[in-house]
DNA sequence: AAGGGTTGTCGAAGCGCTTCAACAAGTGGT
DNA sequence: ACCACTTGTTGAAGCGCTTCGACAACCCTT
């Protein structure tokens, strides 16, 4: 391993000199950084990550914790996962991957060892067991998802309940009022999990605002689930001509199903999708959907995390606007046509 | 931060016997040890990983190389990322997420820094830039997928040539004569990831020693592309009763097509799918399949990998043997009923 | 009672980097 | 021609840990 000294000997100068052209924190002439970095591509130098660790006590390491689930929305998971990546990249970090497995304690081993600068919690739950832990080591954090108190943390999401309204909103612009919500399992509410809670009451709100009838079920993301799912909301609410799915995995079945009953999408009924446009255009129709922006909500997260590191204080709760994409498969509702 | 002297002196011990406690190299009466660890968990110690990994020169960290896209196979990336999370701590390691966008250079990177002790590369393409790099390094390494030349390199992957030739054995079995291969998206075989092309080499074979007639095709993995290729291959054969299905973004539309065509499963067609389990007993119809075992790989690939970290030479393959479950989706061909 | 082994503990020397205080050399104002 | 700065460079002191060699203290042999 080719370390600091010897870059240093082979450019004739100092170590001190070789760390301040690599880090920039004073000003070195044109010329010897120039024969510095000469020296640093020929020797192929990269500084040991422990000992530029130790020194500056900044690891240069962002944790992301996952959960470890992978029956739901997993590939908004993905992406945001690789988007944190790729973005901690540009902030010159690495990501270190921990899974929910270890619980909170996984947020005091990382902080106490220094391996992380500063944590992503993803999958955050209302009442999350390891904020506690977290508010009080005053580590730079950014949850993705709101917890039920978010003081003294950065959060960022999608505005779950503005896209609630903007979903009821389309459909009811279209003509629709009864309208069906294909929800999360019902073990997504049951943990908690703000998101699913906040689009249910965004839907609601705005349905009731609106004047329009609103049945809310949730839903596994089977075929066999989606089937009994389907056939409790005509039986209750025979004249439903809008569906929003909040559940992915239940878009393909749901699709399925209403085909072999022969209701045309979207001459008979509607369908507005809640999950990344990659899903809504793979779809059999391609569906009006309001997008998940796992991408962006990556991106932010280190970006907010990132200042925080830097030192930049207050906390901050940055929701992103839901947007509306009309495919193909929503249309005025058949009484209104 | 706590430091290993505090917690020498609130033991009225030595940092080294401390140290020697906390790694089990020496020897360390009963006593003494009781102390130690009480005076760790009173103070709520942890050993620093920067100070750690710098005199030790083993940073307790294994690589893990992602493929950036989000467009393929992306549950069992998925899985066995969390797969590797969780084993890699089971031996006292962490994982570090790289994506592919910064291509060999990470691996340069993260090995000329000693940031990993190992790395495990996902997604391995049969001429895969990353190797000649990571041969030459020396490091610990496994792949999760096999190169045309894994020489010197450690892989573990499914047996693909395997599970095509099982696929193919199961319907023939059953009577099927005339069988279709709904493969990955085009791309996929144009990058020659091997398991592609593996698992087509397995069917072909198979089915040439068995005599039944195989036409293999790419989909992508939408319903339109779905639709399109079903066409063809009803066009070209229109006595296929088998269908193999491995890309499994097209599984959920080609049973919707399917049944759309009147055509019934299994009773007019059989359809065997290579995808994880919970993908296959989610579909509309629970499916007969191969199955992707995405934890095994992870967890395999990080036992493999810590193998080598504790010293062990010698390259080594290996391949994971397909298990076929049969499902409610295959059944004996209309015409040996 | 002396010699040879164990066993348990310690001191000290680094690991490779960052950063601080210090200083040499130039720059410009008076 | 001098002082006060600014700019560029350096030596040295650590960061918190591991690990090596040394050394008591004890056990067993003979």
């Amino acid at each position: 391993m080719v370390t600091l000294a010897e870059v240093a000997r082979h450019a004739g100068v100092s170590a001190s000199t070789v760390s301040y052209v690599l880090s920039g924190k004073r000003s070195i002439s044109a010329a010897t950084r120039e024969r510095v970095e000469q020296s640093i591509r020929e020797l192929g130098y990269h500084p040991n990550a422990g000992a530029r660790a130790l020194a500056s006590s900044r690891s240069n390491i962002i944790a992301l914790m996952m959960p470890l689930r992978t029956d739901m929305y997993v590939p908004v998971m993905m992406e945001i996962a690789l988007a944190v990546a790729t973005t901690a990249r540009a902030h010159d970090h690495d990501v270190l991957l921990l899974t929910g497995e270890e619980g909170p304690e996984a947020v005091r081993r990382v902080v106490g060892s220094g391996l992380a600068d500063a944590m992503i919690l993803m999958d955050v739950e209302l009442d999350d067991a390891r904020l506690p832990l977290l508010r009080d080591t005053g580590r730079p954090a950014v949850l993705i998802g709101i917890p039920a108190d978010p003081s003294g943390l950065t959060c960022v999401d999608l505005d779950f309940t503005a896209t609630g309204a903007l979903c009821v909103e389309h459909l009811a612009e279209l003509g629709h009022r009864d309208i069906a919500v294909v929800g999360e399992a019902a073990a997504v509410y049951e943990r908690h999990t703000g998101f699913a809670e906040r689009t249910r009451d965004g839907l609601r709100a705005r349905a009731a605002e609106l004047g329009v009838r609103l049945l809310h079920r949730p839903c596994e993301g089977s075929y066999a689930a989606m089937a009994g799912t389907l056939a409790r909301i005509l039986d209750e609410r025979p004249g439903t001509t809008g569906f929003v799915v909040q559940n992915e995995a239940a878009i393909d079945p749901l699709l399925s199903l209403l085909r072999q009953q022969g209701r045309a999408v979207p001459e008979d009924v509607s369908v507005v999708a809640i999950c990344p446009d990659q899903v809504a255009v793979q779809a059999s129709v391609r569906l009006t959907s309001v997008a998940i922006p796992a991408h962006e909500m990556g991106r932010r997260a280190v970006e907010l995390v990132m200042a925080r590191v830097r030192g930049e204080r207050g906390d901050r709760l940055e929701l992103l606007p839901p947007r509306l994409t009309v495919r193909a498969s929503s249309g005025p509702a058949p009484a209104a046509r």
